[in-house]
DNA sequence: CCTCGGGTTTTGATATTCTGAAAACCGATT
DNA sequence: AATCGGTTTTCAGAATATCAAAACCCGAGG
């Protein structure tokens, strides 16, 4: 089976496109290249969103964009999702206790997905938008694999660059057993971080420079093993730049359904990363029980 | 061109399904049959929309629903039709305020799709809610046409059984220039309509059963030609129970957007039935304002 | 523990359907 | 009037979906 439903596939790559780009209006040519699909496969998967109203055309230029019928069905998506509802309540009332980004994502097949984001960083980092997807490779996403079992952990490894594997797999079970023990994630600031950030979205939004931008990752990556990313034991008393705080949101499986994270704190003292970050587990907590989520029991020990 | 994009179709059909019955969770075979498509079909245009997080499926149960990916999605949507956010926040404060249901749809190909729904109707109507699809052919959908070109409101009369174009041909005119000169539309309770109501709601729900459900159509327009159901003139000291009072939002083009709707009013007399129509007018001539569109000119007299 | 049954997934031959490159077309703009 | 971007159409080849049947899985019941 080499790809089933060809076409249905398209019809999501071009949802996801606009999704990427809220707001944002493209002419058939545009969205053909920028997916790389063929001009006449595009126009008919176009034509098949415009008439179900997921699209609308404007009628002198002939660009395209997100049509009313999203609406109805993002509301249907919210009912199914509860969690991403009462979350999002949550984190507009932190990223407004602690004057920070607040975001909300998921992982969906080998991607993070950002579903909310509320509040503006301290530190300005890369731009995060609605929609925006970038790969799952690490260090990205601790807290997706911190709690599964080693299979998915091994498989999250394999999408790094090879090169890369054999160190991360020596760093990342000593983070993971402590995003594990202490319930949520801290990495900190480094230009090397921030450029993995960029680069990875980048690599979401352009897929024909995936080639040159993969091998970027790749070096970034490995210059990113030798330096402390996660935050393993925290000083009260010493100062850090925060890229991100992270807790999960179990599902009733006691899988990752969410991830809320804070988003770059400037100068605050490790009394104050672990006040955030208990701060958010507690919430991350709340909406886990409120949605009938199970935290599994940290059983396996890499 | 027969049907190209098929698979692209399939997934939209899919999505509009779900849209349609909000929360709901559904198994490969409830969808192939509902939806007539074929097993194998289904299941791989499932998978794909699987992989895109906007299906997920229980592990156990093997059942489907929406995923979180859509929300992001309908997020996006939303900022590209700043009007249906815009008039939901009316709508919710006219519901409020006129103690009934106030709705928000819009036209979609050949059919009517609620977008959202606030507050509850005095009289109980048939069940409205976000997602629903139904096919707009008349008596629906009076404000959609009341301004276009003759050629569209034709072709909105054919979608109508071949017995009843003739008499629709004759009563259409008047009440289409009535709903013009005064703005909105003002239709009147009467079981006739209420059934029709519902009948298109069950047809757009249960694709197998159209043609007997076609049929019972033809026969309830046929009964309703008789009747006023578009209140031309009002009575300020009459007593009505009203099933709609619809006002259109204007896009740039001048063409409708949307359709405001409030629904089932109980015995009011035809002065409130004024104001609450005014009132109505009055919110989606701020929503097309504020949105920038248009009130096309009343050039047509037909 | 085994059998049964509803539903799901896989399989494989067939032919329908889509693909993709190039060319024709259209409508602004110069 | 010619140019330029972008859109639409065309057509033969090839990948892809289709369909029915069979294998399979899991839970229920014996």
């Amino acid at each position: 089976m080499v790809r089933p439903a060809l076409a249905a596939g398209r019809a999501i790559d071009i949802l996801n496109f606009f999704a990427a780009h809220p707001g944002g209006t493209f002419t058939l040519s545009e969205l053909s290249a920028s997916l790389g699909i063929n001009l006449a496969s595009a126009l008919s998967v176009l034509q098949a969103l415009e008439d179900a109203g997921y699209l609308v055309r404007h009628p002198r230029r002939k660009t395209y964009e997100l049509g009313p019928a999203l609406v109805a069905l993002g509301d249907a998506a919210l009912r199914s999702n509860r969690a991403v509802d009462l979350a999002r309540g949550e984190m507009r009332l932190l990223a407004e206790e602690f004057s920070t980004e607040a975001i909300i994502s998921v992982s969906v097949g080998d991607d993070l997905v950002i579903l909310a984001v509320e509040g503006r960083p301290q530190l300005t980092s890369a731009d995060i938008r609605v929609g925006q997807r970038m790969p799952l490779v690490p260090p990205l996403g601790q807290v997706f694999f911190a709690w599964s079992a080693q299979e998915d952990v091994d498989a999250w490894l394999g999408r790094l660059d090879r090169r890369m594997q054999a160190t991360a797999r020596v760093h990342l079970p000593v983070t993971l057993a402590a995003v594990r023990e202490r319930g949520y994630s801290i990495t900190v600031e480094s230009p090397t971080r921030t450029e993995i950030g960029a680069t990875l979205e980048r690599l979401a939004d352009r897929p024909r420079e995936a080639p040159r931008l993969r091998e970027r990752l790749a070096e970034l990556a490995a210059a990113l093993g030798e330096e402390d990313y996660e935050l393993v034991g925290v000083e009260p008393d010493a100062t850090y730049d925060i890229t991100t705080i992270v807790a999960p949101v179990f599902d009733a499986h006691g899988q990752v359904a969410l991830a809320l994270t804070l988003n770059g704190l400037r100068q605050v003292t490790g009394r104050q990363v672990t006040a955030h970050g208990d701060r958010l587990a507690a919430t991350a907590r709340l909406v886990t029980k409120q949605t009938g989520g199970r935290t599994p029991d940290p059983l396996y020990d890499l």
